[in-house]
DNA sequence: GGTGTGACCAGCT
DNA sequence: AAGCTGGCCACAC
């Protein structure tokens, strides 16, 4: 298991996260071990895009549930729209409501 | 093999 | 109160 990079164990983090349900960046830092590192998590799925499979970036956001990564999905309503459609409601980039839809691997899992 | 970077976080001013 | 700086660690050149 430990065998995998660090972007592995992000991007499987990331495709666990249930449908509808947001996490944070120093979350999943925190559940990998590097919580100092929330940055790396972010910097990973930048890396997502070039990796093979689909990543659900866009249910990952900042602490503040901000829609930092917006800019990055090649389109700044992509990620919004993607939200909206599992029943996320998002205004001014930013979640509402984000502590009911968090959702932290540590706790899950 | 050293330097730079990066979709963050938390603390200090 | 709000803005800014530093720190953190893994990956690419």
């Amino acid at each position: 298991m430990s065998e995998q990079s660090f972007f592995e164990k992000v991007y499987e983090v990331v495709r666990l996260i249930p449908h509808g349900r947001l996490t944070s960046y120093g979350a999943i830092a925190e559940y990998l071990g590097t919580r100092g590192s929330a940055r790396m998590v972010g910097w990973a799925m930048n890396a997502s895009f070039s990796a093979r499979e689909n990543i659900p970036a866009h249910r990952v956001v900042n602490r503040k549930g901000l829609l930092t990564g917006k800019h990055y999905f090649g389109a700044p309503d992509i990620m919004k729209q993607l939200l909206e459609s599992e029943g996320v409601h998002v205004e001014n980039d930013q979640i509402v409501n984000f502590e009911e839809h968090f959702w932290d691997p540590a706790a899950e899992l």
